[in-house]
DNA sequence: TCCCGAAATGTAAGCGCTTGCAAACACGTC
DNA sequence: GACGTGTTTGCAAGCGCTTACATTTCGGGA
């Protein structure tokens, strides 16, 4: 306390360089630290002059607030996280990416984490988060261990469930309904005279998504007097090369499809690219659906058909959900986000039998 | 303000549950605070008896310990941040998941930031992290301002520029020679006759990898008497649609290219896509090569040849380095790794004149 | 059985900041 | 000039954990 200087000149030597702390800079401005980090967190109740001599310390000192110091001692640690399967796909990296734009621009930083479609490891990168003392969290999907969300309750971490939309879930979901896109596109493709269906869709398992996709698929079909036959329903995992076999394994069935219907744009890519090299002409011996409206849905020839999801809008709307002061911790939102269709050219009237 | 119910009941909500400290471990277990850390950071040295208490008592109190506390009694956080210029490009994406899972097998966390090739962002973010308490950096590229990385030496926060390879750099580096990969490029498309060039490259400014690749093109071909003659290098943002229209200029010109390099595979898909629009046949009528070799490279008809930039390995290197708890602080590593070229259907003999 | 060094445990002083509360102050009013 | 009100400040008690350093315990010789 007494000897100041012989202190830290001592701490100077075994370190290269001891950062300033609040305390310097109050002592330097003659002001109380209360001020001092009054100046940070609310100007406004500190008077202009003392603002200045705070300023004028701070600056000439270097002095950056310590993070972890400032979330013990406030109970918040301006941090939110987002856990997700990959960024390998970018539907996750599009969203992330907004999510980030979005909490940067009110100083809120992302701590990321993947799980690779492992229960185990999402659940893990989640209770990690929660040691880190997130303020909020992004998860994906809503199929979880509810050991996991009895945990976030007690711990009163705010969480929203994306990429689903779902009125009945206890949880908020941000997203949009993966059931009812199907709809749409099996109802267009319908509509085109297409009664032969097959679909390639992603690991059902442990990916509420994609058996959501799976199951409105099927619905869609059921009440159109259709169904997916056996054999006509692959599960892959989300990879071109996957797809790409999956499909020469579906135009070898017989009768063949006319549709095929792909659980994401990965996926029909996938598709697209291995009928054009079997020498299939889209969309007159064939027809290709996606889902998510990559870049590359609207460049690819013939142009992709696939549902498209709002990404962007979801990171912003779920930054927006995680960050407001005064939302209700009881009422959570159910904030469903249009996935509509877009009519490209890998789809088309079915060929006459 | 509020309603008085409102705001009560939430606070009420929020002390609903108190989660338990170290100490009530501690007080449950009947042993000092020092053990139950000590049973957390180096359980080897407590006692099986006491370690066995000790557990019984975290999870019957279901205990979590507090991230700010640790790391502010620590002075470690145990997370490293990661500043890119966007997740949009599947390279970023890529290199940052396989830093994150590698950071997760050991526990330690991931911060990301994005800053849009924006020089004045990319400072914000990275002056954010370090108010968060990074332990080290991973940076993209090697130009920015030198205020930086003083300020970065100064807190003596490791940090690590990627995507580049720099001998001469006082910075650490882990990544590959963005210069001459193009002229293993230039010199295998000269090799197979090509002597009319144009390049769509990234924007250069502020951009390091971006600048180095033209530069790269410039000093391969003046090697072989050639050049980038004025009009035929265009700088474009990394989308499909810029560098279709760039291609669109780059075939209008007389006398037509016969090789086209890509500042990267984005541009290059793009290029090659109009093309294919055009009614160009690749490679008979046009070479065309990227950078990257991203997933679709290879998937894509006719294939593009391309370089390979081995983003995981250099996600991989970089949390090695990162973490490395034994690394002299003094020597900064250059880690190259190799860029091949791989050649595919895009690129073929030039045209007879 | 006693003694000693090593190993295990406990004590308590912080880490740097926020914030409830009280004291000090400014300014307008009578 | 005294008084009251609303702001600005300062005081100081933590926030939950780590870690020197002190103290106790343990396991073996002798």
């Amino acid at each position: 306390m007494q000897s100041e200087s012989t202190d830290k000149s001592k701490r100077l030597r075994s370190l290269s360089f001891v950062p300033p702390t609040l305390e310097d800079v109050a002592r330097r401005a003659g002001v109380s630290t209360a001020t001092v980090s009054r100046f940070f967190s609310a100007p406004g109740k500190v008077r202009p002059a003392m603002r200045n001599r705070v300023r004028e310390a701070v600056e000439a000192l270097g002095y950056t607030p310590h993070g972890a110091a400032r979330a013990l001692a406030s109970r918040r640690s301006n941090t939110i996280g987002a856990v997700i399967p990959t960024l390998d796909n970018a539907i996750f990296a599009t969203t992330v990416q907004s999510l980030q734009r979005e909490l940067a621009a009110q100083g809120t930083n992302l701590l990321l984490a993947a799980f690779d479609y492992d229960p185990e490891r999402e659940r893990g990168q989640i209770e990690n988060l929660i040691v880190r003392g997130v303020d909020g969290l992004l998860l994906t999907g809503e199929a979880r261990d509810p050991a996991v969300y009895k945990l976030l309750r007690r711990r009163g971490i705010r969480y929203a469930n994306t990429y689903v939309h779902n009125p009945e879930s206890p949880h908020a979901t941000i997203g949009f309904d993966n059931r009812r896109a199907m709809h749409k596109l099996v109802g267009y493709l319908h509509d085109l005279g297409h009664h032969s269906f097959a679909m390639i869709a992603g690991i059902a398992e442990g990916n509420d998504r994609a058996s959501e996709r799976i199951a409105g698929t099927r619905e869609a079909l059921a009440e159109r007097r259709l169904a997916l036959e056996p054999g006509r329903l692959l599960e892959r995992p989300y990879s071109m090369t996957a797809a790409r076999e999956a499909l020469r394994h579906i135009m070898a069935l017989d009768p063949r499809p006319t549709a095929v219907l792909c659980g994401n744009d990965v996926l029909a890519l996938g598709a697209l690219l291995e009928a054009g090299a079997m020498g299939l002409s889209l969309p007159d011996d064939l027809s290709i659906t996606g889902f998510d409206d990559l870049d590359l849905a609207k460049e690819i020839p013939p142009g992709l058909t696939t549902i498209h999801a709002p990404l962007e809008e979801m990171g912003r709307q779920t930054a927006a959900y995680l960050l407001d002061p005064d939302a209700d911790e009881e009422a959570r939102p159910h904030i469903e986000l249009p996935a509509e269709l877009v009519v490209r050219g890998s789809t088309g009237p079915a060929r006459r039998a």
